[in-house]
RNA sequence: GCCGGUGUGAUGGAAUUGGUAGACAUACCGGACUUAAAAUCCGGAGAGGGAAACCUCGUGCCAGUUCGAGUCUGGCCACCGGCACCA
C-alpha cells in the first residue's frame, strides 16, 4: 500500500487532514499577533472593508462569500508590501432581536451578545486575518455614544430638525410596524388592518448635501451602475416653480415642472391627499374627506404607491392658468406625492403619461402642445402621451414655434416677470427620518423640558440603554421604564423625560468604517489615526446596499469633514459589490427550506475548501449558485496540490534550488516554466486588478495539471519543478491560507506565508519563438498556420493563403481585403470570381 | 410602476480592448487499479449530418452596425436587486 520509507513517512503526513492543520494554523497566527496592525508612514496603507454582520445567530454563506473576497484580496495586498488593515465587527441593532426576544423571552441584549460570541468564533475558523483588537458592537455604549455627540452637533448646526411623518400604526399590537412587517396591508404578527399615523419626527438634512453627494460620484471607483442608481435616487433636475391664482381666494398654489415648454397644455392641476387645499376641500365635502381617508390608509412603501390603480377626485375649486387665464380645475391625486416638490403638479396629458392615463380615466381634456420635428409613427394622443423634448411647440400662442430649450427659458422668463415664478433645482431625494419607535437601538440624546426640547449636553452622553427588559411586542418597553424616561433638565433643575424614540440602524452603519480606523480613541469621536486609514480604499459588500446605507455613510462622512473630523470627502475609495448565494435558483432563506450552513461545510471538508469553492464557483459581482458536487471538486483540487507536493518533497529534490537558467531548458521544462510565469502575470492580474479569483483559481489549476504531468528529468528539470510548486502554494495561499502555510512550512521555509513577497514574473521566460494563428475566410475560422513571432505582415498573408485547409476555400474566388490582426488572426475576404 | 442589473453546453462558469465560443471545474460515459466498492489515475464529450476527412448550426428572442458581434446599437421576453421603517 505505501511505497515510501518509515523516515519520509515522518517527513510529512500523506493524507490532506483539515481538521488538524487548520486549528493548529490558526492558533499560530493569533499567538503571533498576525493581523494586528498599527499605522506606519513607511509602507503605503491599505484600508479593506467588508460591510459588517448583523449578528442574527450564525453566518450564511453570503457573509462567507464576501468576507473570503476580503481576506484573500487583503492578504494579497499584504503580501504585494502594503500595509492592510482588516477590520471586523458588528451591526448590532435592528428589529430581529426584537422579534427574537418576542419568541424567546429573553432580552435582545442577551440575545444579541450571544450570537456575536457565536459568529466571531465561526469568522476565526475561517482563518479571516481580522485585526480583532479593533473589533466593535455598535449596540454598546462606548460605540453610539460617539454617535449621539454627533447627532447633538446636527441639531446644532441645524441638519437635524422635527418633522411630522406617517408610519404604520398596527391598533391590536399597538406599535408602529416596518414596511416589511406589513403584508398585504395587515400587521405581520395581529393581522389587524394597518393604519396610517402622523407623527413627529427626528429629520436630517440630507438634502442641503444632495449637489455634493451627486456631483462627488465622478470622484470615486465605484462600479458605474451604483453610481447611476444613486444618481437617479438622488434625481437632480431643472425646472420652474411657480404659483397659480386661485379663484375665490387669496391664497396661491404652488407647483414645481420639469416641462414649462408645455405649459399651455395644463388642462387640471393635481394635488396630494395630504395637502392642504385637499384637507380644505374635505372640511367642505364629505366625499372628499371618505377619498382623502381612503388614500391616507395606502401603504406608505412607494413600490406600492406606483403600482396601485389610478384615482382621484375633484375638489370643486379651480386655480386661473397664469398665461390664459383660465380656470382649471384642482383634482385630488393619489399618485401625487407630498414629499416631492410642493405636493402639487401642474397636469399636461398630452405630455405626461401618468397624467395622460388619469385625464383618460376621469374624461379631462388633453391638449397637444407639442409636435414631433418629423413624423413618430408614436404620436398619437388618443392612444398616450407624447413625452419627448425633441419636438416644437404649437396651440401655445406667444410660445409657438419654439424647441424644448427655448420655449423652457421663454415661459420661464414669462413666469418671473410676473412675479409668480422662478427657474430652481429640484431632488428626487427627501430628508432623512431618523426617528424609530423601537427599544433596540440606539437612544435619541434628546429631553423634553417644560422649556421644549433639548439635547443633552456632552458631559452626560451616553444615553444608556437600558438592557435588562421585557419584549412583548406592544411598543417600545422604553415608554414604560421610569428609571430611564425620568430625568432632570440640567438648565433649571427640573423634572423632565428622555426621548424613548431611537435611531434608524443606518445611523450606526454609516460611520462604523470610520471608528474602526480610530477604535482605540476613548477621548474623541475620531482621532487622527483616523486620517492615516481613510479613506476605505477598497469597500466590498452586497448589491443591494447600492443607494440606502452607502449614500447615507457618504452623507455622514461629509458631515464628519465639515466637523473636521476627517479630511477626505468620500469614505470609500473603490467599491466592489457581490452578487448573492442562490441555491436552486433562488435565494437562500428559511422559508424556502434551502439553506446551506456554512458551519457543516467546514465541518466536513474544511475552511479552505469552503473559501475556495465560494471563491471559484463564480466572479464576485454574478449570483453564485451553491453546488454540493462543487465543493466536493474543491476539496478534490486541494488534495491533488496536498500529493502533489507531499510526494515533492518525498522524493527529495525539493531543495533543488537556484536560478532557472532557460537556454538550458528542454523544450518540456521550457513550456512548463512559461507556464509558470503566465500564471503568475494572470493570478496578480486577476487578484490584484480584477477581482475575479474564479479565473484565477482556473489558471493555477492549469499550472497544476501541467506540472503533474511534466517528469522532471535534469537538475534544470528539477529547478523548473521546484519552483512552480512553490509558486502553486504561494498563489494558492491568499484563497487557501491554512493547507498552503503547513505546506510551505514543510517545504523546508520557516517564514511564516503571510511575510513572503509576491511572485514576480520574469519577462524573459515568457517568450515565445512561434505563435499561433487563425486563418478565417470571411469570418469563419478554416485553418491555422504557425509563424515565426517576427514573422512580418507579407509573409503572414502568404502561408495563411497556401495553407490548404484555407487554399480550398479560395479556389475560384477573389480576394477583396485581408485583415491581419496581430498575435491573434487572419481574416481574408473573399468573393465569387 | 420607476431605477439598476443578469441571460453562454446537462450544471457553475471562461472568452479582460469587437478577433479561435465553451478555458477551468461539476455531473455523465468509457478505461486502468481493486475480490468488490470507495478513493485515485487516464481518456471522451455543444447540437445536427457523415465511415471518415470534414461540413452546417449555435451565446434568451427579433432586427441592425462591422471584414468579423457572446461583446456595440434599437426593440422585445424572462429572471434578480432597490424603491426611503429589513439589514
Amino acid at each position: 500500500m505505501f511505497f515510501h520509507s518509515k523516515d519520509h513517512l515522518e517527513l510529512m503526513e500523506r493524507d490532506y487532514q483539515p481538521q488538524v492543520i487548520e486549528p493548529e494554523i490558526q492558533q499560530h497566527w493569533e499567538s503571533e499577533q498576525t493581523f494586528k496592525t498599527s499605522e506606519d508612514p513607511q509602507k503605503p496603507k491599505f484600508y479593506c472593508l467588508c460591510m459588517f454582520p448583523y449578528p442574527s445567530g450564525k453566518l450564511h454563506m453570503g457573509h462567507v462569500r464576501n468576507y473570503t473576497i476580503g481576506d484573500v484580496i487583503s492578504r494579497f495586498m499584504t503580501m504585494s508590501g502594503y500595509n492592510v488593515l482588516q477590520p471586523m465587527g458588528w451591526d448590532a441593532f435592528g428589529m430581529p432581536a426584537e422579534n427574537a426576544a418576542i419568541k424567546n423571552q429573553r432580552p435582545p441584549a442577551a440575545w444579541t451578545y450571544d450570537n456575536i460570541d457565536h459568529m466571531r468564533g465561526q469568522l476565526k475558523r475561517l482563518g479571516f486575518g481580522y485585526d480583532w483588537d479593533r473589533e466593535l458592537a455598535t449596540c454598546t455604549p462606548d460605540y453610539y455614544r460617539w454617535e449621539q455627540w454627533l447627532f447633538t452637533r446636527m441639531v446644532e448646526k441645524g441638519l437635524a430638525y422635527r418633522k411630522k411623518a406617517r408610519v404604520n400604526w398596527d391598533p391590536v399590537d399597538q406599535t408602529v410596524l416596518a414596511n416589511e412587517q406589513v403584508i398585504d396591508g395587515r400587521g405581520w404578527r395581529s393581522g389587524a388592518l394597518v393604519e396610517q399615523r402622523e407623527i413627529d419626527q427626528w429629520f436630517i438634512r440630507i438634502t442641503d448635501y444632495a449637489d455634493e453627494l451627486l456631483d462627488d460620484l465622478d470622484s470615486v471607483d465605484w462600479p458605474e451602475q451604483v453610481k447611476t442608481m444613486q444618481k437617479n435616487w438622488i434625481g437632480r433636475s431643472q425646472g420652474v416653480e411657480f404659483s397659480f391664482e386661485r379663484k375665490g381666494s387669496t391664497e396661491r398654489l404652488e407647483v414645481y415642472t420639469t416641462r414649462p415648454d408645455t405649459i399651455m397644455g395644463i388642462t387640471y392641476v393635481a394635488v396630494a391627499a395630504q395637502h392642504p387645499i385637499a384637507q380644505q376641500a374635505a372640511a367642505a365635502n364629505p366625499d372628499v374627506a371618505a377619498f382623502i381617508e381612503e388614500c391616507t390608509s395606502m401603504s406608505v412603501a412607494e413600490a406600492d404607491l406606483a403600482q396601485a390603480p389610478k384615482k382621484g377626485m375633484a375638489t370643486g375649486e379651480s386655480v386661473i392658468h397664469p398665461i390664459t387665464g383660465e380656470d382649471v380645475p384642482i383634482w385630488i391625486a393619489n399618485f401625487v406625492l407630498m414629499d416631492y416638490g410642493s405636493g402639487a403638479v401642474m397636469a399636461v396629458p398630452g405630455h405626461d403619461q401618468r397624467d395622460w392615463e388619469f385625464a383618460t380615466q376621469y374624461n379631462l381634456p388633453i391638449k397637444p402642445v407639442i409636435q414631433p420635428m418629423t413624423d413618430d409613427p408614436e404620436y398619437d394622443l388618443s392612444q398616450q402621451a407624447w413625452c419627448e423634448k425633441t419636438g416644437i411647440t404649437i396651440n401655445s400662442g406667444q410660445f409657438d414655434g419654439l424647441n424644448f430649450n427655448d420655449a423652457f427659458q421663454a415661459v420661464a422668463n414669462a413666469l418671473e416677470g410676473m412675479g409668480i415664478g422662478r427657474i430652481t433645482t429640484n431632488y428626487r431625494l427627501r430628508d432623512w427620518g431618523v426617528g424609530r419607535q423601537r427599544y433596540w437601538g440606539c437612544p435619541i440624546p434628546v429631553i423634553h423640558t417644560d422649556e421644549g426640547l433639548k439635547t443633552v449636553r456632552d458631559e452626560d452622553l451616553p444615553v444608556t440603554l437600558p438592557e435588562d427588559v421585557v419584549v412583548d411586542g406592544s411598543g417600545s418597553p422604553l415608554v414604560g421604564r421610569r428609571d430611564f424616561v425620568d430625568t432632570i433638565d440640567p438648565d433649571t433643575g427640573r423634572a423632565a423625560t428622555r426621548e424613548t424614540d431611537t435611531f434608524d440602524t443606518f445611523m450606526e452603519s454609516s460611520w462604523y468604517y470610520a471608528r474602526f480606523a480610530s477604535a482605540f480613541s476613548n477621548h474623541a469621536m475620531l482621532d487622527k489615526n483616523a486620517n492615516y486609514w481613510l479613506p476605505v480604499d477598497l469597500y466590498i459588500g452586497g448589491i443591494e446596499h447600492a443607494i440606502l446605507h452607502l449614500l447615507y455613510a457618504r452623507f455622514f462622512h461629509k458631515v464628519l469633514r465639515d466637523l473636521d473630523l476627517v479630511e477626505s470627502d468620500e469614505p470609500f475609495k473603490k467599491l466592489l459589490t457581490q452578487g448573492m448565494v442562490l441555491k436552486d435558483g433562488s435565494k437562500m432563506s428559511k422559508s424556502k427550506g434551502n439553506t446551506v450552513d456554512p458551519q457543516e461545510l467546514i465541518d466536513q471538508y474544511g475552511a479552505d475548501t469552503v473559501r475556495l469553492f465560494t471563491m471559484f464557483a463564480a466572479p464576485p459581482e454574478l449570483s453564485l449558485e451553491w453546488s454540493d458536487d462543487g465543493v466536493a471538486g474543491a476539496h478534490r483540487f486541494l488534495k491533488r496540490v496536498h500529493t502533489l507536493v507531499s510526494e515533492h518533497i518525498t522524493e527529495g529534490n525539493h531543495s533543488m534550488s537556484g536560478e532557472v537558467n532557460l537556454d538550458t531548458l528542454s523544450d518540456a521544462a521550457r513550456d512548463v516554466y512559461r507556464k509558470l510565469h503566465e500564471t503568475i502575470a494572470k493570478v496578480s492580474d486577476d487578484i490584484g486588478r480584477r477581482y475575479h479569483f474564479n479565473t484565477a483559481i482556473a489558471s493555477i489549476m492549469e499550472l497544476t495539471n501541467s506540472v503533474m504531468k511534466f517528469s522532471a528529468q535534469t537538475a534544470s528539470d528539477w529547478r523548473v519543478r521546484s519552483e512552480a510548486i512553490e509558486a502553486i502554494v504561494v498563489l494558492l495561499s491568499p484563497i487557501t491560507p491554512h493547507v498552503t502555510e503547513h505546506l510551505w512550512s514543510n517545504l523546508g521555509h520557516s517564514q511564516s506565508l503571510v511575510d513572503v513577497t509576491w511572485p514576480k514574473v520574469r519577462e524573459d521566460a515568457l517568450a515565445r519563438n512561434t505563435l499561433t494563428l487563425v486563418v478565417q475566410v470571411n469570418g469563419k475560422l478554416r485553418g491555422r498556420i504557425e509563424v515565426a513571432a517576427d514573422a512580418d505582415k507579407d509573409l503572414i498573408l502568404t502561408m495563411a493563403r497556401d495553407e490548404p485547409s484555407v487554399a480550398k476555400f479560395l479556389e475560384g474566388m477573389i480576394e477583396k481585403k485581408a485583415i491581419v490582426v496581430p498575435q491573434k488572426l487572419v481574416n481574408l475576404v473573399v468573393a465569387p470570381a
